[in-house]
DNA sequence: AACCTCCTGGCAATCGATTTCAGACGGCGC
DNA sequence: GCGCCGTCTGAAATCGATTGCCAGGAGGTT
């Protein structure tokens, strides 16, 4: 009973038509030869094997497809971390994206470990996905200089290097944290802070350095004591340091966090000490998670539109894969400013 | 140069070494012959083997291995929201153990729409992954029946069915929702209303009948008036549910909802109507997702272990695939009240 | 010296579908 | 009536790896 009735395949349905299978094949698929031009087969050969395929149940096997074809309408997805609402959105994304293109998805989670990620990589590629979607924010450039010297298809999602060729969906970090910190010079602060982002990833340095422009167009104080460097993109990293910039002398009235996490995490450590937000410090965060609007205060933050990026990243990599003209190699999402509670005036006097 | 370089097969390393294919593929793989009990190989011949597959850089087709060995080392796995925090920690503990063992995992994402569950059900089937993993609640009993007549692998998770021989990883949802019930009683709530889940769901039902128990355990009110059904577990859902509870006549003085996505709903609800939680309203959640402590208030709510399920999942399915022994058929996870500031005595007079 | 045993590694079938090449058959024009 | 052409279908190779079976050779025993 267990391993007896092995599945069945387009031989059965042959012998159950009473044709050959190269016939079924080309029934199924619909398929030109050289002399047919539009698949038009015998009415009665193709009812027979039609009702044969449907009296049988056959379900052909995309394993011997795929050998055979070399592709396996698979892509290959590496996130850092997937309980990170922004990456599971812009996963969401992709994976309806791909979807809708008869594509299927490989979710692999690299939990930022170089490690994993590499040993992910191998996998993923044994296996013959198609492509590759890649937001994993850590991964050294080298083994992505690798992939492009093999030619082998990728797109990378809310990253880019510095290689022009690479295929990226990107949002401008720069302008937008520079819009972050006119906002808040615009409500009157003046010792505006920021939790910044791992320095050896993009994000975190394109949102840095527009911190820092914006700190100069604003003429803003510039501290270094109003600048401490997250050790990761997690609540808990913000809490952290949160806690060490307050236990400094920086005094800020307002903090640019690097991403929503952090920004919680801030929050969380505000109500520690019983801070008020925006009363005693204003908070502005990055990405625009689902839950940024519902926290107490919700959350001013800086929209990504993630389900925009998933998808545009899974069609540009399609496209690339069957050969489509490609439009630009790395396309620049829109971002919002969306404000909200958690920032405000600084408390006078 | 694009399609120019194909793949290095197991020929190429075969040549390379000077032996046949065979003799390579016995060798990476350490496997034994009829004759030759434990893989050894004359030195020498091992030694060039290797030499030429590392010198080539061969990697071997999972798509044909695959296909030979009717087995693809990879398990679907459907879930209804990957952007659901709660789901996307049980897909973490799924896949870190899956990894573990050697397999990969496909993700689909159903929306909890049965036409993509179906869709990806076949697209699974086809792509021969070897078991299924569905936390998707709501797939119809028969379509599940179907997979348990054909003898298809696959572990329901924070699911189950009438079947008793059906692989499931759950939680005693009924207990945990008269514990919570129990704990609003002994705050000394008299009017504890539910804010059910879908009533099409295992798990909505299972606690809206530990909600019952309780009511009835602890002689609180019970009148019908006193329990609303969300009509999906989102927060949107329990933002509605909540409005309409507080348009009629209940009058209670703490909500059990559902789940902690409901809750929130209902929390924001309630800042916008001016209500303070919990002076005026206690409020109670269930799966303890991991923003659930960071809210404010922080929500009491009761802990499912979501990476240990997503884990036992896993592990429940490939001891199946891999004919180990099974313990229990199903596996109940324990869960715990976890007490935070949401819920508190009501406010007396 | 003949025979047996034990290693080692080659041969070829197999997994299931696709596709090129070629053959068969029927009809039509001359 | 014969040849040609167009339409359909069959035969067989192919994708890349695994494995049962078998052959040949080395070394030991009687």
């Amino acid at each position: 009973m267990r391993t007896a009735k092995t599945r069945t395949t387009i031989t059965d349905v042959a012998m159950e038509a009473g044709v050959h299978p190269s016939t079924v094949s080309r029934v199924l698929n619909d398929h030109a030869t050289a002399s047919v031009k539009w698949g038009v087969f015998a009415p009665e050969t193709r009812q027979r094997v039609l009702a044969a395929a449907d009296r049988l149940g056959y379900r052909p096997s995309a394993l011997a497809r795929s050998l055979r074809l070399q592709r396996t309408l698979t892509l290959g997805m590496l996130v850092p971390d997937i309980t990170n609402p922004f990456f599971s959105s812009i996963i969401k994304g992709a994976e309806n994206a791909a979807r809708e293109r008869g594509y299927n998805i490989i979710l692999c989670n690299s939990d930022d470990e170089p490690q994993r990620e590499a040993s992910y990589l191998r996998v993923l590629r044994e296996r013959q996905v198609d492509g590759l979607l890649i937001a994993s924010s850590q991964m050294a450039d080298n083994t992505i200089a690798e992939l492009r010297e093999e030619a082998f298809p990728f797109v990378l999602l809310n990253r880019a290097t510095r290689s022009a060729e690479d295929l990226a969906v990107v949002v401008d970090n720069h302008a937008a944290a520079v819009e972050v910190v006119a906002h808040l010079a615009a409500l009157g602060h003046h010792r505006v802070g920021h939790i910044a982002g791992p320095q050896n990833t993009m994000t975190g340095v394109d949102r840095y350095e527009g911190y820092r422009a914006g700190v100069l167009a604003y003429r803003l104080a510039d501290e270094p004591q109003l600048v401490i460097e997250a050790d990761a993109f997690s609540v808990e990293a913000g809490h952290r340091a949160l806690g060490i910039m307050l236990a400094g002398p920086a005094r800020p009235t307002a903090v640019f966090a690097a991403n929503d996490l952090i920004a919680i995490g801030m929050l969380q450590r505000l109500r520690e000490v019983g801070a008020r937000v925006p009363g005693d410090l204003s908070i502005v965060g990055f990405n625009d998670i689902p839950l940024a609007g519902l926290l107490e205060p919700a959350l001013t933050t800086v929209r990504v539109p993630q389900l925009g990026m998933g998808a545009a990243g899974a069609h540009l990599l399609i496209d690339r894969l069957e050969g489509r003209p490609i439009g630009d190699v790395r396309l620049t999402m829109p971002t919002e400013l969306i404000i909200r509670a958690s920032s405000g005036a600084p408390a006078t006097g």
